[in-house]
DNA sequence: TTTATTCATCGTAATATTACAATTAACAAA
DNA sequence: TTTGTTAATTGTAATATTACGATGAATAAA
């Protein structure tokens, strides 16, 4: 199918899965190490720093945006992205919230 | 296409990719979750908690130990899962260093 | 006005993912 | 040996994702 059944999961859940998306891919990855390395925010150079087509790297943006965990700010005919610190930490505590739920304990 | 161009990226990027997998599917985090409350490794029970079908839950779980992130131990009929400490941490020290690497600016 | 630059979007092709029914495999118990 | 239980695997259908060329929109500069 390649359709989730998001009704059947929790609001957490799903939201910690699309979170989780911004970083499934390293094309991604990539991108939000770029945004944060480079402070001030990187437009189109990372269409020079990744081997991709612009328009992949277009897209790869807009999904960024779409979870909200980075923005883009019109300067034409530029466009200068950042990551959205508010989304960011979203990310920051639900992963620590969950890696920090696993004790280890002997098993199987 | 659908086919990420893997060899572009660095290990590091790849691996964190696919760490996140392990967390891009709201299935796969309530797989996670259940796996972790249930202190006690849980098996196919997995099959009543979420409502999916048998195959479905046993294709995640497949994906799940291709990551590494869990581990299976044959206990005929059953097969009693769990998550596989070194990899959890792994991926809590992957995602903990790429946080912490972000430090909020002003910016755009 | 024309031209150049940057980036989003559209269209398209190929592969990946999600989901499930049906089957198979592996074993315990009768 | 036969039966029942559990879970993996296979086959299949549908949607999603990845990638790129081409086009379009927006604006600055000439």
């Amino acid at each position: 199918m390649g359709l989730t059944k998001t009704e059947i999961f929790t609001q957490e859940q799903n939201r910690i899965a699309d979170l989780a998306k911004a970083f499934a891919h390293p094309a991604r990855v990539a991108i939000l190490q770029l945004l944060i390395s480079r402070k001030a925010c990187v437009c189109g150079d990372l269409v020079d720093e990744l081997e991709l087509a612009q328009a992949t790297v277009s897209q790869h943006l807009k999904e960024l945006k779409r979870i909200g965990i980075i923005q883009g700010e019109i300067n034409p005919p530029r466009v200068c992205y950042c990551i959205n610190p508010p989304v960011w930490e979203e990310a920051q505590r639900a992963f620590g919230a969950l890696f920090d739920t696993f004790v280890p304990v002997t098993c199987c």
